[in-house]
RNA sequence: GGGCGGGUAGCUCAGGUGGCUAGAGCGACAGCCUUACAAGCUGUAGGUCACAGGUUCAAGUCCUGUCCCGCCUACCA
């Protein structure tokens, strides 16, 4: 007897399988091969992070495409690694060295780099082991990280390459500052969040007048930079005061007031402070008048020796508050009006971002966007969802330039070096031995590389680029990169460019941009926002399987997917219900052995089934249409798609009334329909299998797999085993067990509303015109009908009288009649009845509407107006017959 | 300001190129411990597909407009 215990318990057996496809080493894909190859490069997840529900999202999905084209036969690699994300993981560390007492500076950069790398590899296994947790099917034999050695080389080479281009460049610029992270970021890491600020109205007198310009401004506090006043040229209001000087408050400086057409008349009070060091455009206008950049700021977000005495060392927000104060105090202050605005925020620590001026390094990515504009027109590179791609377009027509350094010490140091002799700059591999000008002393530049620099070339970084390595030549371009749409600009794009720029070629030919997961209030899930759900506490809950099912079911084209716990809570039931489908077949087994291949030949069989029944024929046509689906719905990343086929299939046909039929012939010593059961539960274990490959590779080692197979014999593990093949379907068993099943469907019906004792037995009388029809009801309902409802007696003929006191149900022209004599409720009964003839008059109505329209009949296809035609034929049928019996009905109350 | 996505059952969502009587899960109600599963089984209820027009023989699906919601993007201090 099987012992497997009633409730499925995945926490015992989804240990033991990861181990075993490891040490078989089924992830592993060859260099060379004769299969075809098949790749994706895993999206990178921080060294030191954990396992969250986005990860725990993207990576399912990749798991599945893979193990799908793994047991399709291709030679598939995931190529698995880390990434020392650069900003945030510093920023992480800090907050540990601040709960020690110390900064990063008080530490250096040596030993800071020190304690990080001593982190790195402390923490480096934890992500990974969650990975494995979760199932990924990951070549962990190929594990890279950023800045291992090989990856490093890749970076510098790539570097080189683009600077002797004349793609990377250094210019003082206006860019985005973090006084906390003290380094330069690109736009797409500052986000703009609406905070609720003040508009303060400043008076500017103007010298040699009694005239004073009123000035409105959001920062008060930059006006200690100010180093001059804009109006617009067309100005009436200000054409005598252009040219003239304006006295700027608190800082006895004269500033000129200029004219430029940025000034917007209609907004404020039409005059601008301009600021040059400290904000874009007066930055522009700055350049437009030659005005004086005076930055006020230190890096560190202090203010500095350029303003007046009294407010050096005051911190930022301090220092407004204190200007405010004293243009009160000096009558400069014409009112406060409080205004919402977007202020831009560090996406990595949310301090407020602080745009000022600085010598950083560029690339100019401009060329790049257009090539892979090209390439995706061209088709070599293709967006799912597609209304991606339009998004794509326009970020990369509209591209700037991308500030590539960083301030800061995780990372990869630019290969740049400086003279020191006469400061000529050199971009090289190593140390240049000798500079032009003679000198052989050189320093490194200190800045770091974006982090997304290195990340923007992991599909060729991590097979070994720049040696043009078999990997490269057989798995590039990757076939597919699966991420969520955020960072499409942030990384998609940067490979896609870095690709061509490096390798001449697309990274990868398809992006599948799943949706993000977001809470009940349709907010994105993340950790720092803490509405997340906690992958390992799920899992822990759940299971692994059930948690991937959910992940799976929820990847519907929307951008963004939810998940509730009741989903979750779906997917348990649903391993439970596989479970215990798999424990019904075992248990049988072990009563009635699938004969072998052997035992088959000595009984002379032909096959190993004697016929094919009925509901036999019937399932296997269900299951190689739920393997066509399935195919498709990978093949067009319809993730939800899949879930949803396997889950109706398995429950619904396969449990519902398969099993049902199973039992009876079990029952009646006829053992075949239970060795199809094994058969179509072993496919759909396969088909499954990408989803929830723990559960199914425990049901599908207990299951019989040899029989006329011999191929997934020889093979140890669901994971290797092939993807299964439609058989085609059979659309006379499927017609015929769909009148046969609604027909138990009404009888269970008509039991269940005029509440007839579970116990007691039924007759059921059946009428219908149809000969083949009878004859087929008469083959098969006698055998079927029992399995699902209690009847003591069927009888099937052309025309027979409705017995008295009987329930009746219609299908089409078919009639069904149950004597309750004894417990009809008649009231009940007309109810039901009445309800459904108002049903079928609506229906009626409808069809014929649509057959009366001349237009129809002539203008839809041949095809349509004949299912119309049938459909309304069946409709009058059944009003009919239902118009007649609610008559008799009232007659027979009437005598009652 | 521009762009994108969404509004379908009480809730969360499916409904590729227009054509079965608009579906599922959860929840609700009624009844069942039927020897695989009570994490189960059976039955029932519940929808003017946001609104208004239009195209079409036919619209949840295509077009236009309106109203909400969300996101991305933009230099209004």
């Amino acid at each position: 007897m099987t012992n497997l215990p009633k409730i499925y318990t995945p926490q015992e057996i989804e240990g033991k399988w990861y181990q075993l496809w490891q040490k078989n080493g089924y992830f592993h894909a060859e260099a060379t091969s004769d299969k075809p190859p098949y790749a994706i490069v895993i999206p990178p997840p921080n060294i030191t992070g954990s396992l969250h529900i986005g990860h725990a999202l993207d990576n399912t999905l990749q798991d599945c495409l893979i193990r799908w084209r793994r047991m399709q036969g291709y030679n598939t690699l995931w190529m698995p690694g880390t990434d020392h994300a650069g900003i945030v993981t510093e920023i992480i560390m800090e907050r540990q060295l601040a709960e020690e007492g110390i900064s990063r500076t008080d530490l250096g950069r040596e030993k800071f780099i020190e304690r990080m790398w001593q982190w790195k590899d402390e923490s480096a296994g934890y992500i990974v082991s969650q990975l494995q947790q979760l199932g990924c099917s990951c070549d962990w034999e190929r594990e890279r990280f950023t800045l291992d050695e090989g990856l490093s080389k890749a970076v510098r080479t790539a570097f080189v390459k683009l600077y002797n281009q004349g793609l990377i460049y250094r210019d003082t610029y206006m860019g985005n500052w973090c006084p906390h992270c003290n380094t330069v970021i690109s736009n797409l890491e500052v986000e703009p969040i609406e905070i609720d600020g003040n508009f303060y109205h400043i008076r500017y007198p103007v010298k040699d007048s009694d005239v004073v310009l009123e000035i409105a401004t959001t920062r008060p506090e930059t006006m200690l930079g100010d180093t001059a006043v804009a109006v617009h040229p067309e100005d009436e209001r200000y054409q005598h005061l252009i040219g003239k000087t304006a006295l700027l408050p608190l800082c006895d400086r004269e500033i000129p007031i200029i004219a430029d057409i940025y000034v917007d008349r209609e907004f404020g009070t039409g005059a601008l402070k301009v600021t040059p060091a400290h904000d874009t455009n007066d930055y522009e206008i700055g350049l437009r008048h030659d005005l004086e950049q005076r930055t006020i700021f230190t890096p560190d977000g202090y203010i500095n020796e350029n303003a007046p005495d009294n407010y050096i060392g005051l911190p930022q927000s301090d220092c407004r508050k204190r200007v405010v104060e004293d243009l009160q105090n000096l009558d400069y202050l014409v009112k406060i009006v409080p205004h919402r605005h977007a202020v831009g925020h560090h996406d990595r620590c949310s301090t407020v971002v602080e745009p000022a001026i600085s010598p950083q390094w560029f690339m100019n990515v401009r060329p790049l966007a257009q090539r892979a504009i090209e390439a995706t027109k061209k088709g070599e590179v293709k967006f799912i969802p597609e209304r991606e791609t339009s998004r794509f377009y326009h970020w990369m027509e509209n591209i700037e330039p991308w500030p590539i350094s960083r301030q800061r010490w995780w990372g990869h140091r630019l290969p740049i070096w400086y003279c020191n002799a006469c400061e000529a700059v050199t971009a090289a591999m190593e140390t240049p031995q000798e500079c032009e000008c003679g000198a052989s002393d050189f320093r490194q530049e200190e800045d770091v590389l974006d982090t997304w620099f290195s990340s923007g070339l992991w599909p060729f970084s991590t097979m070994g680029w720049p040696e043009n390595t078999e990997e490269l030549k057989t798995f590039y371009p990757t076939s597919v990169l699966v991420s969520g749409w955020d960072i499409l600009f942030f990384w998609v794009a940067r490979m896609i460019m870095l690709g061509l720029g490096c390798r001449d070629e697309v990274p990868f030919r398809t992006v599948y941009l799943h949706g993000l997961v977001a809470d009940e209030k349709g907010q994105k899930m993340s950790k720092s926002k803490g509405n997340s759900i906690d992958p390992l506490e799920t899992i822990d809950t759940y299971g692994t399987d059930a948690f991937r099912f959910a992940l799976v079911n929820a990847s519907t084209p929307n951008p963004y997917v939810s998940l509730p716990e009741s989903q979750i809570e779906a997917g348990r039931r649903f391993a439970n219900k596989i479970w215990n489908a798999a424990r019904f077949i075992l248990m049988n087994l072990e009563k009635h052995p699938v004969p072998t291949r052997m035992d088959a030949v000595e009984a002379g069989l032909p096959s190993l089934y004697k016929q094919e029944t009925l509901e036999i024929a019937w399932i296997r046509s269900r299951l190689s249409h739920t393997i066509t689906t399935t195919t498709d719905a990978f093949e067009n990343f319809r993730f939800h798609e899949a879930a949803q086929t396997l889950y109706a299939f398995l429950w619904h046909e396969f449990c519902d009334w398969y099993l049902e039929f199973a039992k009876q012939r079990v029952s009646q010593n006829e053992p075949e329909a239970l060795w199809v059961a094994a058969d179509v539960l072993e496919q759909t274990m396969r088909l499954l299998h990408p989803l929830m490959p723990f559960l199914t590779e425990e049901i599908w080692q207990q299951l019989p797999h040899g029989g006329s197979r011999s191929e997934s014999s020889e093979k140890g593990s669901v994971t290797v085993s092939s993807w299964p093949e439609p058989i085609g379907g059979n659309p006379a068993a499927e017609a015929t067990m769909a009148t046969l099943m609604e027909v138990i469907e009404s009888v269970r019906s008509i039991r269940g509303e005029l509440n007839v004792p579970i116990g007691a037995s039924v007759e059921v009388h059946i009428q219908s015109p149809n000969a083949e029809v009878r004859e087929r009801l008469e083959a098969y309902l006698a055998q079927y009908l029992p399995a699902f409802t209690k009847v003591a007696n069927i009888t099937i003929a052309e025309s027979l009288s409705k017995p008295r006191a009987s329930a009746e149900a219609v299908i089409g022209e078919l009639a069904i009649y149950i004597p309750l004599a004894d417990i009809i409720d008649l009231d009940a009964e007309h109810a039901r009845l009445s309800k459904r003839h108002q049903q079928a008059v609506k229906d009626v109505m409808a069809a014929q509407k649509t057959l009366d329209n001349p237009n129809f009949i002539q203008r839809a296809p041949e095809k349509v107006v004949a299912q119309k035609r049938a459909q309304l034929e069946r409709m009058l049928m059944e009003q009919e017959k239902l118009a007649r019996s609610l008559a008799m009905l009232t007659e027979s109350e009437k005598e009652d």
